[in-house]
DNA sequence: ATCATAATTTACGTTTACGTAAACTGCTAA
DNA sequence: TTAGCAGTTTACGTAAACGTAAATTATGAT
């Protein structure tokens, strides 16, 4: 017989660095919804995905209730014309908001790869 | 005889569309140091650029007091080696994280890009 | 001179994302 | 059986980034 992995609360907040106060703040904010066994929270793996996904998002400046929209879509049930519009439109949004967030980046990136450059080339000159 | 520009911060709270108490904001964390004639604020093309830089990094989920670092520092004395070297560390680790943030982007817009496929495709499929 | 408009300071309020302390439950090793 | 963890709920606290209201000042137009 074979059993799927499950991670305790502890196992998580280790793996990820993150303080159980967080996982279960992210479950009363309906990011995540571990299966209980007694009182105590049983994470399996679709669990430990979506807490990736979240932390993914909150490293991008996502807000918690954008992450969860998110992670929601992911999973959600894209059966009616309608509900796939609905998540098209959501997905652009998003894509472009990303897109603009890339741009951005890659400025900051290339002024610092050159304040860099600067410094090393100050640094030779002291030399 | 030649004059540079200058902004109000009505003039500067409508170009970037934020509000002046924002900007007024950042003058307290130091981020902005406008002249004064009389009590009223004055910026010019430098209080711009500090502003801009600000917006761009908190697109990118940088906090103030981050931002604070980065201007700060784009304008800073780096006459000493121990000056240089320090910049050059803050630099460097400014540029990891942003390095992260640019996989976590990537990989998140591919996912999303992925989805809008799916999507489209089960469209068709309705239709 | 006055009226509207833009600007100012001061200060308290609000939301987000947790931290932290208190008081309890349930195993497990000694 | 008792001590010690790991986990739980409840609830108040906190830092960041502004919002918002109040009271005041300065300036340009009529």
């Amino acid at each position: 017989m074979m059993t799927s992995p499950t991670w305790t609360i502890s196992d998580l907040s280790k793996e990820f660095d993150i303080t159980p106060r967080t996982i279960r703040f992210y479950e009363d904010h309906g990011i995540l919804n571990p299966a209980r066994e007694g009182n105590k929270r049983i994470y399996v793996a679709r669990d430990r995905t979506r807490l990736k996904l979240a932390l993914r998002g909150k490293r991008l400046g996502f807000t918690l209730s954008a992450i969860r929209e998110l992670v929601d879509m992911y999973e959600g049930p894209r059966d009616t014309v309608p509900q796939l519009k609905h998540y098209l439109s959501v997905l652009e949004s998003q894509r472009s908001s990303l897109e603009q967030q890339r741009v951005d980046l890659e400025e900051t990136l290339a002024e610092i790869v050159q304040q860099q450059r600067q410094c090393e080339a100050l640094l030779k000159a002291k030399k």
